[in-house]
DNA sequence: TATGAATGAGCGTTCATTCAT
DNA sequence: GATGAATGAACGCTCATTCAT
């Protein structure tokens, strides 16, 4: 329970301190715009020290994204494991949990997103194959429901996983620059939402709208 | 026709060369990982000479935005404008103009994407305006469905169209970054899917499907 | 006769001025003690000029050194060429060429010795090459006398070239130190001496001095 | 016997481990290119306890040098109080006794030269007392035979001692860069082969030979 | 127009050294 | 003695931008 993280005997895990700085500073000034001294003043530690704990500024990115993303993996792993869950209901909870994830903790989804899966060309591209992963669990559960038929077989998984991830990153892209209104309610709501347009799609359910396809 | 560009006396345009070089190397190098002397170099000038034309480094990038966008943001109001098509017929033009953009000079919406659509928190913050009037324009598409009632209404339309865009814009950047295949074919197909998978929706159009919304 | 070095409206070659104030800014506080922005001031120009004539401060050293001994490994091939100098006249003029350097560069020299020939575990190593050049080509003056005869054949070349080049570059350092006095007449009579020590030996022709050997 | 080094309850002696490392560390990397802590490594202790022996790094390599240095200066003292040598001898011995001191400790000669003596700028010029008493002793013995006639007077004692000492570093530093061929029959040969260069002369013991001086 | 020499602020990183435990 | 976390000054290098010609 104690596990991870050195502690002084102050108590306070330095390196700990420096990720969350680095958090903050990332998010308010943006990982290029922001020198190593911001995120060693942030945290109330010496510049060295930063590199004590971390070879580069780009590891501190590198480890806040592994660390969260890792969850994610494993919240959809687990999510995907449960038997009784419809598809739909499969992605409602990856839904959930990504909408939760920004809920509680905005600046670190904000610096991921920003920093990393949006900056594709950049570093983006160091944690494809991470990223990645995420969208083949996603098309896994997609592909699932393609089998039993619930969902449709000209629409290939992946190409359907890609819609449902887009949707969820803009999304959040969205509230990240206040496109979008953010309350709590607005937050709750988008869950199904999100969901209900994806998979239910933005049609109402009449002959017309099936026809029309 | 030889509306813009100026035209010196060995009849080139010196500064669509520049912008045509910057195209290629801010898809080839990212916009912040080159230099003001690579796109000079590309251009085959002196690179004194793109300070004759741009006033600095991010003008280039400002002025390559602008003009793509404005010809979408056109291209989506002509769409909107003709009536004798339904939401979903709109959003499938639209779709397919983005695609086709795409289709057509990859490297360009690269660089548009990759450096500011999807940079939010660099450029993307500078033009957040006018990529708002695209949103804003999918959100009326979408708004004018409601009213007729062939979109739900309790998806509000800038929720539809965060969706909507988000999907796109995920699509190509999986293109550009090799993670979905890429012939004529797909390019094709997907304008259609894209567009069945938001509107129609993944699911099968069964009974069940409604029920489950 | 004008070739070499760029020139400005101003007559200056900035290259050239850059390189000089290195040969004075490294002979006084050392390659590694000071910083570029020492050479930047000391000839005058703005720092950022030095990289754009160099590519790293080290560059600046390799210039340098390359200049001066591709000068002394021409000059050792010339005297070498000359058939009508004896063995020991050679080296007499090879001794004269690089005690004449020292005179009239004497920071110039000092840097070459000090930074690159002694420091053989940093910047020699890079030029171990070229230094072994200059080896050689003293190893064949010496023999071509062993062949003639007029050098112990018992002392191979190469050993002998160690020894020769061995004392000049120790008297060099000396001079370079205060070790040893350092008038016009102490270097015009070292060029002969350190060849008279080599060649003839410090013993005195006696019976006894090869009978001891 | 038991004379230097603290011993701990484990018996070992940890500033010698540290010295011993050190000599390995600088002779492999470079006093300047490494850092304490591979000092620290090499030894197998936490770094910070260097700075409980040393002052400094610069006073670990003072140590290694005085330590050998002094042992020099003494056998040279030693061998120069034995009257029964002749001046050829003597320095015979001198050559005999550094030349062993390298093929015995390779390491830790390698680091005095590098590192000390031929680093005349940085660390030669903290010990060029010592050093000095090293060349005024050879210069010592040289000068003996000056009075008694075995050697020649023109050569100053200060000089050939420059030569003496200087053919010597020499042949160490092409054995330390693999620029001279290294067997034990090569070490051995060089004790007798570079008195006999210095002293006897490269040239052949010929009438022409004594002429031409 | 066109060139590229010249400028200089800015930043990531290293590492010797200190010190609390 | 022994540890290694903590400090922070120092420096090489980049590159957008300016400007004289």
């Amino acid at each position: 329970m104690a596990a991870s993280g050195r502690r002084n005997s102050s108590g306070v895990d330095k390196q700990r301190l420096i990720l969350d700085a680095a958090i903050r500073v990332f998010a308010r000034q943006g990982f290029h715009s922001c020198r190593v001294s911001d995120v060693a003043d942030e945290a109330g530690v010496a510049y060295g020290l930063v590199y004590h704990y971390f070879s580069s500024k780009e590891e501190i990115l590198n480890t806040l994204f592994t660390e969260r993303w890792e969850l994610m993996l494993q919240a959809i792993v687990e999510i995907d494991a449960r038997d009784e869950l419809s598809a739909r209901d499969k992605l409602g909870q990856v839904a959930g949990f990504i909408i939760d994830s920004y809920r509680h903790e905005p600046d670190l989804m904000k610096v991921i997103i920003v920093e990393v899966t949006r900056a594709a060309n950049t570093f983006g591209r160091h944690h494809l194959g991470k990223i990645r992963e995420a969208y083949n669990l996603i098309a896994g559960i997609v592909e699932q429901a393609r089998v039993d038929g619930t969902f449709k077989s000209d629409i290939s998984a992946e190409f359907a996983a890609m819609c449902f991830y887009g949707a969820i990153e803009q999304l959040l892209t969205a509230w990240i620059f206040d496109v979008l209104p953010k309350s709590d309610d607005d937050y709750e709501r988008s869950k199904g939402l999100v969901v209900e347009a994806i998979c239910g799609g933005l049609e109402t359910d009449t002959v017309g709208a099936s026809l029309a396809g």
